[in-house]
DNA sequence: AAAGCGTTATGCTTTTTAAACATAACGATA
DNA sequence: TATCGTTATGTTTAAAAAGCATAACGCTTT
């Protein structure tokens, strides 16, 4: 038995940041493209590129700046924006994993004195 | 925008208990069957009883004690096990909500220093 | 100049999952 | 013994996710 955790940000009903989301944005900054991303994630370039989409819809503006042709056909990078939401979204749930944690084995992991 | 979370505990990665989970089985206990229950939280009977089911997969021991016909139709009441896991998953998530919001605040709202 | 290449962007189909519906069995009570 | 509301479970329908397929684009190379 373990704790497990979710925490994300919301705009009007809909998730807008995921530690899922950041970590496809960090993805795609690193890889230098959506598709690279999805193939690193493990997951289709269709959802990759929709939850994206979600992401600009939710927050208002760009997080990527595309580029579609030219050389290696292509390709994304992040704006300031998605850069300066990324590192809030860090800070906001920085050491939450431990403090679950902490939690968890304070309810339910009796202590046991010894003789 | 606001923060939003979900805690859970797994066992074998499947869902054991959970808020909503806890919920349930609180329900229960006030109408005194799953069906009272499920037509309060609006869900499915068919839906709670499942997750029954499965926190009591999950935890490897019965948490209803149910009767089939009789006076009422029948009813479910919690066992002991269950009474203690409700308990200690309210210890387990209590104040878990303000420390979500508060988190939020530190990394999102800036702070606007008076003149 | 034009053919090739990998990427973005999006429509369409298939599979999986969850919700909804329907019903048999049960047993105290009247 | 007929009734009633509940448990327990099979079956059907709807929603969501995954998967597949393809057009457009613009540098690069030939």
């Amino acid at each position: 038995m373990q704790p497990k955790f979710n925490v994300w940000l919301e705009a009007e009903g809909n998730v807008v940041l995921s530690p899922w989301r950041v970590q496809l944005l960090e993805t795609i900054a690193a890889t230098g493209s959506i598709s690279a991303a999805a193939k690193q994630l493990d997951v289709p370039y269709r959802r990759a590129w929709e939850k994206v989409q979600e992401i600009e819809r939710g927050l208002g503006t760009p997080v990527l700046v595309t580029a579609v042709g030219g050389a290696g056909g292509g390709g994304a990078q992040l704006t300031p924006t998605a850069q300066q939401a990324i590192a809030q979204f860090h800070a906001f749930t920085a050491g939450l994993e431990q403090e679950i944690e902490q939690r968890y084995a304070a309810a339910f992991l009796p202590i046991v004195h010894p003789p």
